[in-house]
DNA sequence: TTTTGTGCAAAAGTTTTGCAGATAT
DNA sequence: ATATCTGCAAAACTTTTGCACAAAA
């Protein structure tokens, strides 16, 4: 989906799961959850606050942390933390994914399902632990940071 | 070491660090290392603020984060990030070691770097990561919660 | 028309910063 | 003596909450 445009079957979902709580969808949500979609999963609350404003000046932090806590209750939101502590929203239809990050470049990269599989294997192995892959952030180095200073 | 008490080590490594930055050493400073040092290293800068202010009531928030960053900076402490999000500080002499949080029960378990050990070589071979054990926080579901689900 | 949502404003919680006075060297 | 530290106070920043008005059903 191209950013900046409203998804629809985002849409529908969450207009559906309103209704079945007998609440109410609003211009502001369709904001939010469009923002959100165009933000491919990785803003921080306030990051994602500053966004929206753009779209619509009158918006108001309030507004935004409030759906964002109401897209989670819907499942159709999830939030996880950064390196930096801060929490981090993607929409619950992005792949389940865990995140690395580079101390050394900074580059942040995505660890799908696939790649994360044996890891999450050798974790279950080592600890008995059933670890969620949404969660799991790893700080590190990456291959070519680490070939620089072995250089 | 037994909580409460002052670690001579570690108290002598502080010294000769500030003195040859030609920096100082304060009580105030003293008191947050034995504080971090009868934390176990898990405490986050405010649980901190308030436990230096047990020992010394003047001691101020300031004071304190400011240690701490001194710390960091002199190579003494750490901190990573919890699955709250906020900075949880512990002492770089404690053995490097990675956080395992249950969604379940709540519960808390360290990963020594024996028990990481196959867990990093996964992450290796998935990503070309090399992870760092200390910032490895994970959450999921403990053995015994996943027994229960089960049951 | 009735319930829910929004904007506003202010508060809460953690961490940072400026500054004058106090302290270690 | 002089550069560094501390306490104080206030600010910065993210997130939350109370309330009166606005809007959706």
């Amino acid at each position: 989906m191209a950013k900046g445009q409203t998804n629809k079957g985002l849409t529908e979902r969450l207009q559906a799961a309103l209704k079945e709580r007998g609440q109410r969808w609003t211009e502001q949500r369709q904001i939010i959850v469009d923002v959100l979609a165009a933000s491919d999963g990785h803003a921080t609350g306030a990051e994602l606050v500053e966004r929206v404003r753009q779209d619509d000046p009158s918006a108001t932090p309030s507004t935004v942390y409030r759906t964002l806590d109401l897209l989670e209750e819907l499942g159709l939101a999830r939030h996880h933390h950064g390196p930096d502590g801060r929490e981090t929203y993607h929409l619950e239809e992005t792949t389940e994914h865990g995140h690395l990050h580079c101390r050394g470049c900074g580059a942040e990269q995505e660890l799908d399902a696939a790649a994360a599989a044996p890891i999450l294997k050798a974790i279950t192995g080592a600890t008995g632990f059933s670890a969620d892959l949404d969660h799991l952030s790893l700080q590190g180095l990456c291959a070519t940071c680490r070939a620089d200073q072995k250089g």
